[in-house]
DNA sequence: CGATTAAGCGGAATTGATTCCGATTAATCG
DNA sequence: CGATTAATCGGAATCAATTCCGCTTAATCG
């Protein structure tokens, strides 16, 4: 794992990259991070920026480490309900809610160290697919908040994530099919 | 709804354009279809390229239009159990599993009309995430496929969906938090 | 048909990320 | 400390997407 310790230069352009990069975020959102902006705020080329962090959304990514680092450990070995020590339903509970606040917290930039580019339409199709998905729930469960499970129906069917798991040979289409069922048995319960 | 229709010579356009980025694609993969290039093929200048599509994904979705529009057509007004007919559980399942087969069918080019660009990393966080998941998953119940569920419940709380879902206004935090609740309640059922 | 005009055209120019590489310099070693 | 070497540097060059804008031309109208 440890390399072989940063040279004392790098480390310094390290912090002062980081320092500016955070610096134009907080000043001007996420879309006003450029590059040559950053190197030159931070005083280095931007060669210095690519080696250090390999690319835009390495850096977006550097940028939220810290808390990230914090979140991680708090549900690996931190205090129950999140970490070790409650009952498993209990800390999936908490381990979700905590992401959805995690990620509420710094919604731009995880959005950036996801897609590098603002990313594009969300399919003209995936709104589609989404008010239908909602009326088939509603009309089945008229309690159920039937917009939300349509997401969470909707986006483990993204193309990027299928993509990601049929590639890996990790699932089937025909293991994802099964597992949809799966969480379908458990509607109207 | 219906533009005055489009000139001659600009549908004419379209249809080489299509044509060439079809061949392209074909012969080198989604990755090598490149604005400049189309154009070139196309015999047309990438100005034509960008008024008739908007963007590059505009032109992956271009390419898939075809066999959208017939998955569309299929289950908003096809024959059960995907269109109009069947029972709301069985349409919501058919359309589940339809949409798992039209996604892998074109993979790439869904991807890129997605993204844009390549898509970055899925978050060093993702994976890490998704292990720890599917390990709580998996100790709730161990006949679940963990793997697949730990996806289901992450991939909505993806952060392009997240901050699609606030920014809009359409959903709270905390009203997504319940939701997710309410699908753990069908858990070990 | 000839005038009129808005839609469409081509491709140079711009923008921003990422790559390259010769010049530096921190860290190591005798 | 001075030589040696590999890690860093800086910033010019490259690459692709996207924007701009002056020129064309299809479609419309008298």
């Amino acid at each position: 794992m440890g390399a072989k310790r940063e040279r004392a230069d790098a480390a310094r352009n390290r912090a002062k990259i980081l320092t500016a990069a955070g610096e134009i975020v907080a000043a001007r959102g996420v879309e006003a991070l450029a590059m040559a902006d950053v190197a030159t705020a931070a005083g280095v080329g931007v060669g210095t920026l690519y080696r250090r962090f390999g690319d835009r959304s390495g850096l977006a990514y550097a940028l939220i480490d810290e808390r990230e680092r914090e979140f991680q450990a708090a549900f690996i070995e931190g205090p129950p309900p999140l970490g070790p020590g409650a009952p498993g339903l209990t800390r999936i509970r908490a381990f979700l809610h905590a992401l959805v606040d995690r990620t509420t917290a710094q919604l731009d930039l995880l959005v950036m160290a996801e897609t590098a580019t603002p990313l594009a339409r969300f399919g003209a199709a995936y709104d589609l697919y989404h008010s239908h998905l909602t009326m088939l729930i509603a009309q089945v469960d008229p309690d159920a908040d039937a917009f939300c499970l349509a997401d969470a129906l909707l986006a483990p069917l993204a193309a990027p994530l299928l993509a990601h798991r049929l590639r890996a040979g990790e699932v089937t289409a025909d293991r994802i099919k099964s597992a949809l069922d799966g969480l379908l048995a458990g509607f109207k319960a």
